[in-house]
RNA sequence: GGAGAGGUGGCUGAGUGGCUGAAAGCGGCACCCUGCUAAGGUGUUAUACUCUUACGGGUAUCGGGGGUUCGAAUCCCCCUCUCUCCGCCA
């Protein structure tokens, strides 16, 4: 959620900038909305504030009074204040309807995109910001797509997963369930190497920790919900993980805060269907690790390098061949002010899989977690997040089995070795 | 799931209707002093909102919400979390 503060200060540059997400006038307006409501808000609430002082000052002149056994002057006070308590309550109402209602514009506004973010509303006009640099591979028109591979070496069964529970929910087996923890210790390692502290968080999620994140209001569609208790499954770490920092204010000293951890991942997908879902691609459950990092915001686009060089290191030591693109204001999600995607190459499919997101959100989640930092100079002031995926693993898999696949079965990059022990998938 | 106890500032811990935004101690910070020196002294030390050029005010907050009252950390109700005992259990 954006701040008020910023967006009088900012106006005309935010207004430039939302255009990026396709925003028209009249959504435009919505900035110049909550200036107003602001104005409407504070000024209600001086008056109130001074309606207050008013009854507590009679308050401790009435408790004088009794002492002093002037009961019937007390008495007469009494009546003033309870003409103030109404008219204060009266004006309390109001202050959170404005509030409320502020609430609500604040809701429809989303992250300001970065300067370097491309114009264009769809995914066409996302930019290609580092493109594969030699040829993709090409299989010829025997490759089998990784449903067919998974079903050929047993690695996989998407029957199963339906019996037991829906379509979307894979049983991996065999070979196919041990690259999947080959693949997660091995993101798991290489992440603690650059820095991050491995945390195992909970997969289920309480109202404030969904909202922190911006899950909710907007996105509750997407999570899996437990009505009954009052939580949501994660739709990824990047929401038990950041809301480590819910409600906290760090010491300068303390940046950058690097976390990362495993879990699996909760998609409802409504409504997704189609040749985009089929095998891998889209499914309900899925492992990710999660890189997240706390950065000071005069850092936080250099974090953000360092995050993208990370995520491509792993894709160099997976020998997978992958472009990173730079969203559209169309295509930027909500929250964020700028997204890399990471996409590899699934040489069956002849498509690019996106296997990872890393966006800085600068303080549009801090600003609804209330995660501050205090400053050199005393003052406590909003920090900058950031998550990206480091990997996602589905999608992963299915490129590793497309690109790998030979007349001999499946081979395991070098650096996976060590993690699968076995060198081939027969 | 049942029974009981409790949630106060960075921490420990006082506080049962008004002078308590909150004693005291610890910790932190600043300054001072110094042949008792891994010591001593003095001051300071929450967050948010708001008014003010500034100095400095005001309001709210003692787990959360509601209520009683002129006035609530203190009384009442609901919720939540923690702890102890019982039950259940990987």
């Amino acid at each position: 959620m954006l701040q008020v503060s910023e967006i009088r200060e900012n106006i005309e540059a935010y207004k430039k900038a939302l255009k990026k997400r396709g925003f028209d006038q009249e959504r435009l307006q919505s900035l110049d909305r909550t200036i107003v409501l602001d104005d409407q808000r504070k000024s209600l609430q001086t008056s109130l504030d001074q309606k207050l002082a008013a009854i507590n000052a009679h308050s401790k002149e009435i408790g004088m009074l009794y002492k002093s056994g002037k009961a019937q002057e007390a008495n007469a006070i009494k009546d003033q204040v309870s003409v103030l308590k109404t008219s204060a309550a009266k004006e309390e109402e109001a202050m959170k309807l404005v509030k409320e209602e502020l609430y609500k514009v604040l809701l429809t506004i989303p992250n300001i995109p970065h300067d370097s973010v491309p114009d264009g509303l769809t995914e066409e006009d996302n930019e290609v910001y580092q493109d594969w640099s030699s040829d993709l591979p090409d299989l010829g028109d025997h490759a089998k797509p990784h449903w067919e591979l998974a079903d050929v070496y047993n690695l996989i069964d998407f029957k199963l997963g339906v019996k037991i529970t829906g379509s979307g929910f894979p049983l991996y087996r065999g070979h196919g369930a041990k690259l999947q923890r080959a693949l997660i210790q091995f993101f798991l390692d290489e992440a603690v190497a650059a820095g991050y502290e491995e945390v195992m968080p909970p997969l289920l999620v309480n109202e404030d920790s969904a909202r922190g994140t911006g899950q909710l209001p907007d996105k509750e569609g997407q999570m899996y919900e437990m009505e009954r208790d009052g939580l949501y499954l994660i739709p990824t770490a990047e929401v038990p993980l950041t809301n480590i920092y819910r409600d906290v204010i760090l010491k300068e000293s303390d940046f950058p805060q690097k976390v990362t951890g495993h879990t699996p991942c909760f998609r409802r997908e409504a409504g997704s269907y189609g040749s985009d879902v089929k095998g891998l691609n889209r499914v309900h459950q899925f492992e990710k690790i999660e890189i997240v990092q706390i950065a000071h915001p005069d850092k936080s686009y250099d974090v953000l390098q360092e995050m993208l060089k990370h995520i491509e290191s792993l894709l160099i030591k997976l020998e997978l061949p992958y472009r990173i693109l730079r969203l559209c204001g169309g295509d930027l999600t909500f929250t964020s002010a700028l997204t890399f995607d990471f996409e590899v190459y699934s040489a069956a499919q002849k498509k690019w899989l996106e296997v990872s997101s890393v966006s800085n959100f600068l303080t549009y989640q801090s600003n609804r977690l209330k995660l501050r930092y205090k400053g050199e100079n005393g003052k406590t002031q909003l920090a900058h997040t950031l998550n990206g995926s480091a990997l996602a693993l589905a999608r992963i898999v299915a490129a590793l089995l497309e690109n790998n696949q030979t007349a001999n079965g499946i081979k395991i990059p070098e650096a996976l070795k060590p993690y699968t022990g076995f060198d081939v998938i027969k």
